[in-house]
DNA sequence: AATGGTGATGAGAATCTTTTTCATTACAAG
DNA sequence: CTTGTAATGAAAAAGATTCTCATCACCATT
């Protein structure tokens, strides 16, 4: 994940190009929202208006570089796609996030797709529940 | 579904809240936005309130009458709870949506999230796909 | 049937997220 | 360096949803 990357995207190496990668390979969240981003860069002093942030997150995504994600909330989360892809699991309490990937599943939304004559090309999976934090359960 | 469910939700009969209803039961789209609800009021000249028309479907939802999707393009669609859960299949070029129960994926499910030591208590899952429909394939 | 309390409604303002506009700036090719 | 074009920032606009608050309607009680 560098420069060259953003070349590949048929993009210019531009300065918020550059930060905006840098910062969502070394954030210690990987979910973020466009507000969360445009947050960061303000912290590290780097003036990058939140037109920018959308609209480069927006390319990276379409260069395959971020993935976007609809949890619940009304706005979205982008993530660096490492390579795989991977389904969610969210706490209702706390909003911690964990990631998994389970290749029956993957293979059945596939079959699930063709016995409804649909060709599969996305899916979205999200599993609500209560983590493991005794303060994130009921009862 | 009648105005007993209405009560049963804690929620005085009204004539949005029972027009609403009306129009969920008899909607040829099942899934419908709260602007759709909102324009199928006005052609029938039900002078109905947009802020009424969010305010009763999240009152719904929150009986568990409707449920509420966020497929992708930023706004919510809503469906009367007919019984069963299922899950959905969206055309990424006509949107047209089927719907599915897997109960593979439905036990995988669960069974994920325990292994994450989380307890699920929902799901989302979006299969995106191009349909049969000749127009919405590709090549 | 009239009354009154509480909850519900409608209109518009407000909020929140995301996109667009447009004048200015900065890549990168030559 | 010069220069064409793409990219940026600020502000406005757009789109979805929620909030505010004055008015109204349901319904239990006279
Ligand atoms: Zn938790
Ligand atoms: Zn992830
Ligand atoms: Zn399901
Ligand atoms: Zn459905």
């Amino acid at each position: 994940m560098d420069n060259q990357d953003i070349r590949k995207a048929g993009l210019k190496v531009t300065l918020p190009r550059v930060k905006i990668l840098e910062l969502l390979e070394n954030s210690t969240q990987r979910h973020v929202s466009a507000e969360d981003v445009y947050k960061m860069l303000i912290d590290k002093d780097e003036e990058i208006g939140l037109a920018t942030v959308y609209r480069v997150l927006t390319q990276f995504e379409a260069a395959g570089l971020v993935t976007r994600q609809n949890f619940e909330g009304g706005y979205a989360v982008f993530e660096l796609d490492r390579g795989g892809h991977h389904d969610h699991l969210v706490c209702v309490v706390c909003g911690k996030v964990e990631e998994f990937v389970d290749t029956t599943i993957e293979k059945r939304q596939r079959e699930i797709a063709n016995e409804h004559g649909f060709e599969m090309v996305d899916h979205s999976l999200i599993i609500y529940g209560h983590c493991g934090n005794p303060k994130c359960h009921v009862g």
